[in-house]
DNA sequence: TCATCACCTGGAGA
DNA sequence: ATCTCCAGGTGAT
């Protein structure tokens, strides 16, 4: 396997795209949908609970041709050489939809108790492994789920979104596999008339499940990050707030100029930007 | 089209 | 102990 193929687990799980994993002993197990996954990093490998594993770790990338072409970027580079095996991951679009609309304004361990909740309450409980473990609902439990026991998961006023854009799904007002294979532009309107979801949460969803790669989530972070180091190439824009038609014009500068895999830049400078905040007192630019 | 504001909840810091 | 602030936004005025 070639050094710049090479996946990361630390880095990728914790890099704020999934919230129902866990290391234990030194390997990582997580939820995808109705599958679990059990993984390894030294020798890499990967266990499915189902016969016919999805393809989470998204492994017939070409990669050396999306950190290329990225790369172009002299910040974003840097990123890629500072967190090596960092991937974006293919999941299941059902949970990453629920996810990330349970993730608006909310923290990162917030959004994995109330997704640990939800599994708990809703979904099948499965052996895997000699552990235990509970598979994320179906469609249908989370769309004729109560209000009141999805309150009881710590949800707040994120029960009603939850609720109701389950049963979107349920309806086939909205239909993930339909989202695949339409263009980014349309996929991302559809997504936005669910009820709680805005710009940010769509781009999430779209770029972690539905294979729309020129997605590029601007959240706190991201802007932050805009405004740090790119005001000058998205001159006019960044400063303003992050109204409707700016996020979409932004939008635009951006694909314009990361390229077709913007998704994958935002991903690397995301993780750049969130672990230069952690360790504080250490703040040092990456690369002036 | 844009600016403001309320919103559940839990954890951190005063 | 109690309070305040804020966290990977969105929807309603």
């Amino acid at each position: 396997m070639q050094e710049f193929t090479r996946i990361n687990l630390d880095i990728t799980i914790n890099s704020g795209q999934v919230f129902l994993w866990d290391k234990i002993d030194g390997v990582w197990y997580g939820v995808n949908g109705t599958e679990i996954l059990r993984v390894k990093q030294n020798p890499f490998d990967i266990i499915s609970s189902q016969k016919k594993p999805s393809d989470f770790f998204r492994q017939e990338d070409n990669m050396e041709k999306i950190l290329n072409k990225i790369s172009r970027d002299n910040l974003v580079r840097s990123a890629v050489e500072r967190f090596p095996g960092l991937r974006l991951l293919r999941q299941d679009p059902f949970q990453c939809y629920i996810s990330f609309i349970c993730s608006s304004n909310s923290s990162i361990q917030n959004i994995k108790q109330m997704l640990k909740r939800i599994c708990q309450k809703f979904g099948k409980k499965m052996d895997f492994d000699g552990y235990e473990f509970f598979a994320f609902p179906a469609v249908e439990k989370l769309a004729k789920a109560n209000l009141k026991d999805l309150l009881s998961c710590g949800l707040g006023f994120r029960a009603k979104y939850v609720k109701t854009a389950a049963m979107s799904v349920h309806s086939d007002a909205l239909e993930f596999d339909f989202l695949k294979k339409t263009d980014y532009k349309s996929a991302k309107d559809d997504l936005k008339n669910i009820y709680g979801i805005g710009n940010k949460v769509a781009d999430c969803i779209l770029l972690f499940s539905l294979e729309k790669l020129e997605a590029f989530p601007i959240d706190r972070w991201t802007q932050r990050i805009l405004q740090k180091y790119y005001s000058k190439k998205f001159f006019g824009l960044i400063e303003k707030s992050l109204t409707e038609k700016n996020y979409e014009d932004i939008h635009e500068k951006i694909v314009e100029y990361f390229g077709p895999y913007a998704g994958y830049s935002q991903q690397f400078l995301y993780k750049m930007e969130r672990d230069l905040n952690k360790k504080n007192g250490c703040e040092k630019p990456l690369i002036w």
